[in-house]
DNA sequence: AACTGAAACAACCGCCATCTA
DNA sequence: CTAGATGGCGGTTGTTTCAGT
């Protein structure tokens, strides 16, 4: 093993090694820290270092790390090596400052999952987390120096005017200004160049894929070995069965999930590999892609209260260690969020879904065990009031978790962009993009929504599906990140829907909570326009 | 030109999760 | 089941660079 600890054990050793080597000019760890004993280096990597450790990895890839050093006889230790790869070395590195648009990006993520740098990384295709990191930290040590907040306004929402929406970080970002002055376009064309769009699931949603989710695109797309995708994948889904696991998550919610948690299970203990190509497949919609208002799940305890410029309210008092992504503190007095003095005014919630859904009504608490029941509910109350026009008596009939998800997933990342209507949204863009990458013509996909009504025909899956064989012989086969979801509804009628929709719930599902969390600012009765739960 | 403080950058450390024998 | 090995992540610190005086 690589001593980490000897190497700060032996700090206190004389850093000169006279046994150095004739290019290591470095400090050295005293003590024996690797296998043989070698005294492994410390200190800037030096040239040769860095052209030993490439060459490793052009012969042997990724991995491996105590390897390098048993081979190649460089004297680093391999968790240095591993950093000094992932920092510097790795090809696909972008070199230079952080854009600004890359900035803007990283200020609005942080304000949405915190600390989460590696993360961020991964969203940010070229940079590293250790950079993210350090911009992050230069920019908090001068934003407090100035007093200045560390998220300005701007970042986390301008539409904080209308006290009826929820911020839209994320809305911007696909749609306003920062994507007309080229939003991460470079990020988004590596994205691109890995099999997917990141504006057509928007940045948002993507924020709290698992870390594996992209990486297994970009593998996968990469011909990457297998078994290291895989790897990546598990390493996902575990983390999908770790959060739902956490009674932290979302305290009252556990009983709920405990059969999602069975699901995951079977997903990952009994599906053949080909479940697994379909997670790679799989570029997890965010379970909260309407982070308009990406501070609702984050309100109470929010990072951008813990972290940022907002003095902690009563809400932060129980807030827990973990960062949670979204209602972390137990205490969160629900009834409050909209009319709480002591929150910005951003931060202030108009929870009440238009078209009088009942949620907080039917659900006596968030928190309650029987906010899945009472979305599986609401879900199958607006549908089948789709189905018996006016009628809005409730259904009773019951619903499978399965189902209940597959008709929640999807509007997550729709419902909102139809209620606003806007013609830019995710899935409308999604929709002209890949008009753009398919060729195919606009009118081959569902109308854009408007509203009311004509939202949710505009987006049937029916309507909007009537060519699945043609969609997927467009795209590059699994490649398409965005094949899952569109093996979720638009493929839902093929052979493997159902894997596809366990496989997209799985990855979605590591921040099913946040998912959870945020139904509250999902426009309810939009939600099962976009995808109608199976008829049974 | 020299000095100084801030910013940027690089690397290490400790902890944790996962894997494997 | 357990302990060691390994890899990953976030926090922190040390060094270098740069701009202002």
């Amino acid at each position: 093993m690589c001593s980490v600890k000897n190497d700060g054990d032996t700090e206190k050793l004389p850093k000169e090694q006279p046994d150095s080597s004739p290019n290591d000019e470095g400090n050295w760890s005293g003590s024996p820290t690797a296998g043989e004993g070698v005294a492994l280096k410390k200190g800037p990597w030096t040239s040769t270092e860095d052209a030993i450790l490439m060459d490793f990895v052009k012969k042997h890839g990724e991995g491996n790390w105590n390897s390098v050093q048993r081979n190649t006889g460089l004297r680093r230790c391999g968790k240095s090596c591993r950093l000094r790869w992932a920092n510097h070395l790795r090809p696909e590195l972008k070199k230079g400052a952080l854009t600004r648009e890359e900035e803007e990006f990283i200020i609005q993520m942080h304000a949405k999952i915190g600390n989460k740098w590696a993360r961020m990384a991964t969203l940010l295709p070229g940079r590293t987390d250790n950079e993210i990191k350090n911009f992050w930290n230069t920019r908090t040590k001068r934003m407090q120096r100035a007093g200045l907040p560390l998220y300005p306004a701007s970042s986390i929402g301008s539409e904080a005017s209308n006290e009826n929406q929820l911020i839209q970080i994320d809305g911007e970002f696909c749609n306003g200004d920062i994507e007309n002055s080229g939003v991460l376009h470079e990020a988004m064309n590596e994205m691109q160049e890995f099999g997917f769009d990141p504006c057509k699931t928007t940045i948002g949603q993507v924020s709290y894929a698992p870390l594996s989710d992209i990486h297994s695109t970009c593998l996968l797309s990469q011909g990457l070995e297998w078994p290291y995708t895989r790897s990546l994948l598990n390493q996902g889904v575990n983390d999908i069965k770790r959060n739902i696991e956490s009674e932290t998550c979302l305290p009252g919610y556990h009983s709920s999930l405990g059969s999602i948690v069975s699901t995951f299970k079977e997903l990952t203990s009994g599906h053949s590999e080909s479940m697994y190509r379909n997670l790679g497949l799989g570029y997890s919609y965010d379970a909260d892609p309407d982070m308009k208002n990406p501070l609702s799940c984050s309100i109470p305890g929010s990072h951008a209260l813990s972290h940022g410029n907002f003095s902690a309210s009563r809400h932060s008092a129980g807030t827990v260690k973990l960062e949670l992504p979204s209602l972390q503190c137990p205490d969160t007095n629900y009834s409050n969020w909209i009319t709480c003095s002591d929150t910005p005014p951003y931060y202030i919630h108009a929870q009440s879904p238009p078209g009088n859904v009942s949620f907080m009504s039917d659900c006596a608490s968030p928190r309650s065990n029987g906010l899945l029941e009472a979305l599986v509910h609401e879900s199958h109350t607006i549908n089948c009031g789709k189905k018996q026009s006016s009628e809005k008596s409730s259904c009773s009939s019951a619903i499978t978790l399965n189902d209940m998800m597959e008709s929640t997933t999807v509007n997550f990342c729709t419902a909102e962009w139809e209620e606003t209507s806007d013609q830019r949204s995710p899935f409308s863009q999604s929709v002209d993009e890949h008009a753009q990458i398919t060729g195919n013509s606009l009118e081959e996909f569902p109308p854009k929504a408007t509203s009311g009504s004509d939202a949710k025909m505009a987006v049937e899956p029916d309507s909007a599906v009537s060519t699945p064989d043609k969609q997927a012989s467009h795209w590059p086969g699994f490649l398409r990140p965005d094949a899952l979801l569109g093996s979720n509804w638009i493929l839902r009628d093929s052979p493997r829907t159902k894997e596809n929709s366990d496989s997209f719930l799985a990855l979605q599902g590591e921040d099913l909570c946040p998912a959870v969390v945020s139904l509250d600012s999902c426009p309810w009765n939009s939600m099962p326009s976009i995808y109608q739960v199976p008829e049974h």
